[in-house]
DNA sequence: AGCACGCCGACT
DNA sequence: GTCGGCGTGCTC
């Protein structure tokens, strides 16, 4: 018992679900910093398994008999330095997620699987002793063997190099002759001497150097970049960062999940003269790792990467750039829920440098935090070029024959328009050829056997579709109920507002951008390129349209189904719809001439639609602000929710029921519990799903009583037949 | 989550 | 007689 014990004792996170770490012990005497970040080979329970050590302790709180020892440390160095497992760490308590989840969960798949770190070195060649001995006579007969020698003398070359160089065949009988040999080569270092800039930097106006002024390096400060589309807030972001590369610091750029990362990063690209490394999930597993690591080493000096790239290692960090600040992509809505852009501003907040959140409708939550000074407020207000602003219609739907959704006056705007070679974007947020299959005779209408949803009508497919399981199954004939053969559609989706509108404008040409059309890799660079090459054009397409990219020959654009957006339940649907059709406007008009956004609505004189046709974005944001504060919503109120879902409805709620039964004294007018609810749709894939929700007017309130509730769900015997999860801060409810 | 143990129903 | 269904319990 009192032999003193050699063994150091670590704290591991392993793939599991459960909501600890595990203690293991190591053999030997390692020293105890090099421990946390590194991987390492466990036998937990039956399997091995890869596990990240988080941490070196005294003791254990389980007798040291029990532990097991690490079967294998793997690698030399930290994978994750301190910096970034006390960030992991803090996200894993702040969410309540589960340890292993996200510390795993912080590397590439890959390394994740305990694969070796890529080898980052590149293949190359060196001359062999009996190379360097050659006369100058020799190798006569062959030019190419000859060149290659030559260059050689000078020092070992890539592989790429002399093949380029002397050929595959020229390196083959130089090896074979022993006169090469093969070598690794670390990969080239940055030149010095480049200069940083590729490119000259634009020239800023008044408002963004202000912008830029504003942010002091190397220490912690949170900015709002509020600028409308096209004052220039990119060019803010270059010239920041400029700065900070000048300074020797890495620099992060956090963008939402667009289809189109390529434009940004391209315009990075050609300014800076450094490495630049963008971490998406649409790439191989060892080139995103060899990514990573360059992150990791410092090679990479700005790293560009949706919400998951918030955790990327970055040891000489000294800027975060968060683009679209408000887009609802950074939240991930499933397992770690965490949120990009809060995880952004802890990091940068540990690591004393600045934040900079830019958007042309900021979230309220970043809006309020610039109202109450906790972020400085930077505004771009001029459009940079023409400051025209967009010229709105409302088309009140009351009592309108519609085509295909489209009113008879949005179709003279459109027409009038096109006409005049201009192109026309058509807002629809519903795929498909219309949303619901009803029988005529008897009422009947196609409804998904798993979930609580209308089955959509997909008509080029011949198909019914549930938008929410993967149901897909042949377009009915008959009615399932009485079998007539009188089916109708009813509404509209963006297949069928396409098809109408390419009858009705026969001679320009007609595309339509939503999911389906732009599955295939590539399908939207092809659909853009075709679009950028027309003059004339109609663009339908769901809200995707409305993000990341920009269709600069456009001067209208339609909001075919304003009424989605005005009436939907969501406490936050008024927020988004404004942000929408900002966006919307924004990406009308084109140089001089105003651009003109036309809003089919069944209440086009709701106030909501009126403030935004004001055009301030800060005026519709502060009136949300205070619709919030009045039902007692976020930000004014901290939310969270235990979400909990079965294969019977009564399990979920009863899993949910004890719970707020055992929370009940903790209830107050700070604490407040709501539910068990049903979700927004209740029955999912053959799921039923609840929520209880709970908010509290101070956060640290909220904190103990959900690590209770994962406590206490973990125990439970209902909890078995459900799948349950903690939502801090959820987006929906 | 995995994985094993364990205790009951239809098959060669 | 066994193969295998999934309920239950455990993982340092």
């Amino acid at each position: 018992m009192n032999q003193p014990d050699t063994r150091q004792i670590v704290r591991v996170a392993v793939p599991s679900p459960l909501p600890r770490l595990f203690d293991y012990t190591v053999a030997g005497e390692q020293p105890a910093t090099t421990l946390p970040g590194r991987r390492v080979c466990v036998n937990f329970g039956r399997r091995p398994c890869v596990g990240v050590i988080v941490d070196v302790v005294e003791q254990s709180e389980l007798d040291s008999d029990k532990l097991k020892n690490v079967e294998a440390l793997l690698d030399a160095a930290p994978l994750l330095d301190v910096e970034l497992l006390a960030l992991l760490q803090w996200a894993q308590r702040y969410y309540h997620a589960n340890p292993g989840e996200v510390l795993l969960g912080a590397l590439p798949p890959h390394l994740r699987d305990g694969a070796e770190l890529v080898d980052s070195s590149i293949a190359g060649w060196q001359l062999t002793t009996l190379g360097n001995g050659l006369t100058a006579a020799s190798l006569k007969r062959a030019a190419k063997q000859q060149a290659a020698v030559a260059a050689l003398s000078a020092g070992p070359l890539t592989h790429s190099a002399l093949l380029e160089l002397a050929g595959a065949s020229a390196i083959k009988a130089l090896r074979d002759k022993q006169l090469i040999g093969a070598v690794s080569l670390a990969p080239t270092p940055t030149d010095d001497d480049q200069p940083l800039l590729a490119e000259p930097a634009l020239t800023l106006n008044s408002d963004q150097q202000r912008a830029l002024d504003a942010v002091a390096l190397n220490r912690y400060s949170c900015s709002l970049l509020h600028g409308v589309t096209g004052s220039g807030k990119t060019e803010v972001y270059l010239q920041l960062i400029e700065r900070v590369l000048a300074g020797g610091q890495q620099v992060l750029l956090l963008i939402p999940e667009i289809s189109l990362t390529a434009q940004t990063e391209q315009r990075f690209r050609s300014r800076f003269n450094v490495d630049i490394v963008t971490l998406n999930s649409s790439v191989a597993a060892v080139e995103k790792c060899r990514r990573w690591q360059r992150a990791a080493s410092g090679a990479a000096r700005i790293v560009l990467g949706t919400r998951s790239a918030v955790f990327a290692p970055l040891p000489e960090l000294g800027l975060i750039v968060v683009d679209e600040e408000h887009d609802s992509s950074f939240k991930q809505h499933e397992g770690f829920r965490y949120h990009a852009r809060d995880v952004a501003a802890v990091r940068a907040h540990r690591l004393a440098i600045p934040l900079l959140l830019g958007s042309a409708t900021p979230a309220l939550e970043s809006l309020h935090n610039a109202n109450s000074g906790r972020y400085r407020y930077l505004a771009l207000p001029e459009r940079a070029g023409a400051a025209l602003p967009p010229q709105w219609q409302w088309v009140d739907l009351r009592g309108a024959a519609l085509n295909a959704g489209i009113a008879s006056d949005t179709e003279q705007a459109i027409e009038q328009a096109l006409r005049a070679g201009q192109q026309v974007l058509v807002f629809l947020n519903r795929r498909g050829f219309a949303p619901a299959l009803l029988c005529h005779s008897c009422g009947w209408n196609a409804q998904c056997p798993h979930c609580d949803s209308r089955l959509t009508v997909h008509l080029r497919q011949r198909a019914l579709v549930c938008h929410h399981c993967d149901l897909r199954r042949p377009l009915a004939r008959r009615c399932d109920s009485c079998g007539s053969d009188s089916l109708t559609t009813v509404g509209e989706g963006t297949q069928q507002t396409e098809e109408w509108l390419a009858q009705r404008f026969p001679e320009v040409p007609v595309m339509r951008i939503d999911r389906d059309s732009t599955r295939r890799q590539g399908a939207f660079e092809k659909l853009y390129a075709q679009v950028d090459a027309s003059d004339a054009a109609l663009l339908i397409g769901t809200q995707m349209l409305a993000k990341g990219h920009h269709f600069p020959k456009v001067t209208l654009a339609v909001i075919v189904d304003a009424d989605s957006g005005l009436f939907a339940a969501d406490f936050r649907a008024h927020e988004r719809f404004a942000q929408l059709m900002l966006q919307v406007a924004g990406r009308s008009g084109r140089g001089a001439l105003a651009g003109r956004v036309v809003v089919q609505s069944h209440q086009p004189d709701h106030p909501l639609l009126e403030a935004i046709a004001g055009g301030d974005y800060c005026a519709i944001g502060n009136g949300l602000l205070s619709q919030r504060q009045l039902g007692d919503m976020p930000p004014y109120r901290h939310l969270a929710v235990v979400r909990a879902e079965a294969a019977r409805a009564d399990q979920a709620e009863a899993l949910l029921a004890e719970l707020r039964r055992s929370c009940e004294p903790y209830r107050s007018a700070q604490l407040e519990l709501l539910g068990p609810l049903p979700a927004s749709q209740e029955k999912r894939a053959d799921r039923y799903r609840y929520i209880l929700q709970i908010s509290a007017v101070e956060r640290s309130a909220l904190h103990p009583l959900l690590a209770h509730c994962a406590a206490l769900a973990a125990q439970l015997p209902v909890a078995r037949h459900c799948r349950w999860t903690i939502d801090v801060d959820p987006l929906e409810l």
